[in-house]
DNA sequence: CGCGATTTTGATCAATGTCAAAGGTGGTGG
DNA sequence: CCACCACCTTTGACATTGATCAAAATCGCG
């Protein structure tokens, strides 16, 4: 629930939570420029990692799903360099990181657990910048899309055949490094190819596998 | 020398590497699609990961100077999905990452400092987004200057004016997500500013607080 | 039913890419 | 020591993508 840790540490590492938290969607965790001595572990929702420029232009940097680790620092004087701003209602267990520091160092599996989640997570950034550096705008929508989908269907394996993301086109242009004016005629094109629809207000990503193919996505991923 | 670990994980750490490696400016460390069990440590010399899209597309992922870990993957069965390429002559230690597994569960906190590593390289990589995905050329180029500036100034604290890049024009192109011909006309930009210069057939980095701002950096760097 | 937020659409513009070719520069071998 | 070569930088002309501005149309919600 709180963590992908080995039952032994899950029990353990209740003594070193200083508590699971719950916030509404559009609330922030946390602002750029914050100094706080908490990191985090998702155990529900979704969270959108952001920077702001000082002329308000903004680059969305994750967008984190359960499992994730954020706000873990090496320098806790430093404020943070970013902001986490919930897409959905959320709950996160908020570690000291001190006190996590410490548990860690009682606790090698854990950290290993959480050297492995980094690992990972380091991919999916050096996607997010191949994303951003060298694929038109197309490119970007789709593979962010079908990303997205991966992601999700690596947990809940195998369910729905059609996704919904709690995210706008404001959003995703954020998060592609587009405008929304443009972010918008991609996903209405995408719209008209049947690759994705709209119910609830909500983007349905409604096949994703010829998604990626139409985007020029390889059979596994990269 | 071989890592930033304690002395006393310093000592312990020689029984479980595989041994130090040498490779000429040029020279790949891995390529992408190669399956290893290994990961590294640079220990001198400055390494470029990268990842190359189908046509020949190439995106620089992370320029890395000694004391970075990279290699190290939660799954070892998966190919890698980026290539690591020497922009200099390079010495790495190289780990079995299983022994590397075994060795960081006897010795936690040699597993902290990774992870601290690993969170403090979260912010570079956030960092290149943000350049990738909201800056223009201009304030790509000038902040991916002076943030390898500063990056190289942390270690050999304080001591020239003026710093020598071993990158051409083309790998500032294929890092920050642009073509050369315009890299090299801001560049050359910069360069009748009096921000930067080339001696030798290197690039010179001769004022990097006034080319900081006068690409719109902060005080103390975002 | 009305309102604020989000999505759409059209017109125009600017930044950056592409293509092509000319200069430079350092290194190498004779 | 010199000539040559491969690689890198520089320049110009033109094409294109995606940004910007402005406004209309929808949509979900209270």
């Amino acid at each position: 629930m709180c963590a992908p840790l080995s039952d032994a540490d899950l029990s353990l590492i209740d003594l070193y939570r200083q508590g699971s938290r719950s916030f509404k969607k559009g609330v922030h965790i946390y602002h750029e420029g914050d100094v706080l001595d908490l990191s985090f572990s998702l155990a529900s929702g979704w969270v959108l990692l952001y920077h702001l420029l000082e002329d308000g232009r903004r680059q969305g940097l994750e967008v984190l799903l359960p499992g994730s680790f954020f706000g873990f620092r090496a320098n806790l004087q430093t404020p943070m360099t970013h902001a986490a701003v919930c897409l959905t209602d959320v709950t996160v267990c908020s570690f000291q990181i001190t006190r996590l520091q410490e548990f860690l160092i009682d606790h090698p599996t854990a950290a290993l657990h959480m050297l492995r989640q980094c690992a990972r997570d380091r991919l999916l950034l050096h996607d997010h910048i191949v994303n951003l550096g060298r694929r038109t705008s197309r490119e970007r929508v789709g593979h962010f899309l079908v990303q997205v989908c991966e992601r999700l269907l690596d947990r809940h394996a195998g369910d729905a055949d059609a996704v919904a993301l709690p995210i706008n086109q404001q959003v995703i242009a954020d998060i592609l490094g587009l405008s929304v004016v443009h972010t918008n005629r991609v996903l209405h094109g995408f719209k008209e190819e049947g690759f994705v629809a709209t119910r609830r207000g909500k983007l349905l990503i409604t096949d994703s596998v010829a998604l990626g193919q139409a985007v020029g996505l390889t059979p596994e991923g990269v």
